[in-house]
DNA sequence: CTATATTCGGAGCGGTAGTTCCTGTTCCAG
DNA sequence: CTGGAACAGGAACTACCGCTCCGAATATAG
C-alpha cells in the first residue's frame, strides 16, 4: 500500500500515459480542493486536469477515495509536525505554536478543515483514519504541555481538536484576515493556559 | 408584516383548515429543523407535517422562507435577552452569560448553527436581516464589558460571534457533551478576558 | 343543499452530482 | 508494422432535491 493501485491486478507495468493522467488528475483535485473544499464537482476536478470523468474513476474509485489522497499527505506532514514539536524544551510553547499553525493551515486549505470535520462526524469514513496520527501528535504535545502545567488540567485532546476546528471556522466566516485568525488563536490559546498568574 | 401572508390578497378570511395547516407545517418545521440542521429535505417537513409539498408551498413561497421563519423567532428571542442582559450591573459577567447561553442553544438547535453561518455567507439572505438584532445585542454587550475593562481591547463583535460559531462546531463535533460544552465556553471565555491579574 | 372559490396532494419537471458503460483511441510487445 | 490489450472520454444512468401544476377534495356563503 504505497505506490498506487495497479489497474489490470497481474503485475504488469503501467502505461506511460495512465501514470501521466494520475498525477495530472492529483494536481487538480489538490488546488481544487484546497480552493473549494471536498463539496466541489467531479466534472470539475476532471475539466482542471483536462481529462475526461472515467478517466478520473479508473484511477480513483470514488470521489472519497481522492480526497482522501489528497488531505492524507496533508495531515501525514502536520502529525510530523506535531511529533517533532514533542521534542520542544518548552511543551507549553510548542502546544501553542503547533495550535496556531493548524489552524493556519486548516483556514487557508478548505480540504482540510472539511477532513477534520467529517472525520469527526463519520468514524468509518476514510480520512478518519488519516486523522488518528494527528490527534495522537496532539495528545502527546498536550501531556507535555499538562504535565508542566501550561495549560488547563481539565482539557482534552478532543476539546484541543474541537476547538482548532471552531476557531477555523470562525476565522474563514470573516474572509481569512490575517490578523483577525491571530487574534483568535490567541484568544483560545489563552483561555487554555492555566488561569492568573 | 406581523401576522403570516394571505393566499389570496384581497381581504377574505382564510379558511379554518389552511390556518391549521400552517401551524402543522410550522411545528414540524421546528422540530426536524432543530434536530437536523436547514439541509433536510422539504417533503420531510411535510411528511412530519401529514401535509403535502403543494400545501407547505402555498403557505411558504419557498424553502428559505419557512426556515427564515423558523430561526426568526429564535433569533428575536436571543436578541431580547441580549439587550436586557444590557442592563446588568456588572458587564462582563453579562457578556460571558450570554455567550454560554448562546452557545448551548447554537450548540443543541442545528437550524440556530446553520442560520448564523449563513448570515456570514450570504449577507444578502434572509436570515441575514434577522441576526443584525443578535449582533447588534452583542456589540453593546461587548462594549459595556471592553469600557469596564473585563475583556481583552482588541476583540470586535466579529470576532466574538466568529468564535461563538466556532465553539459551537466543536461542541457538535463531540456529540453534545454537556460536560465538555460547558469546558470549551468556559475557555473561550477566559481567552476573551483581559490578560493575568 | 348547492355552488364555487379555496385549498389539498403528490406526480412530475428541471437541475445537479456521483458513478457506470461503451465506443473509439493510443501505447507497446513481438 | 501490426495486433490487441489497456486506456480515454463523455454520454447516459441513478439518485436526490427544490419547486410547480392541475385534478380532486372541501369548507363556507347564500
Amino acid at each position: 500500500m504505497h505506490g498506487g493501485q495497479r489497474t489490470g491486478g497481474t503485475g504488469r507495468a503501467p502505461r506511460a500515459d495512465a501514470v501521466r493522467n494520475r498525477e495530472r488528475i492529483l494536481l487538480a483535485a489538490a488546488q481544487v480542493f484546497a480552493a473549494q473544499g471536498a463539496s466541489v464537482p467531479v466534472d470539475l476536478v476532471a475539466e482542471r486536469a483536462g481529462v475526461g470523468v472515467g478517466t478520473l474513476y479508473r484511477h480513483f474509485p470514488t470521489k472519497e477515495a481522492l480526497f482522501a489522497a489528497i488531505v492524507g499527505g496533508h495531515l501525514r506532514w502536520l502529525a510530523d509536525a506535531a511529533q517533532t514539536a514533542q521534542g520542544d524544551s518548552d511543551p507549553g510553547r510548542a502546544l501553542f505554536e503547533f495550535i496556531g499553525l493548524l489552524a493556519t493551515e486548516a483556514a487557508g486549505r478548505h480540504d482540510l478543515l472539511d477532513a477534520l470535520e467529517q472525520a469527526g462526524v463519520d468514524v468509518e469514513c476514510a480520512v478518519a483514519a488519516q486523522v488518528v496520527g494527528l490527534a495522537a501528535g496532539i495528545s502527546g504535545l498536550l501531556e507535555r504541555a499538562t504535565a508542566q502545567g501550561a495549560v488547563r488540567a481539565d482539557v482534552g485532546p478532543e476539546d484541543v481538536l474541537g476547538l482548532v476546528i471552531g476557531t477555523c471556522h470562525g476565522i474563514r466566516r470573516m474572509g481569512g484576515d490575517e490578523a483577525r485568525a491571530r487574534r483568535l488563536v490567541a484568544i483560545v490559546c489563552e483561555g487554555l493556559r492555566t488561569g492568573p498568574g
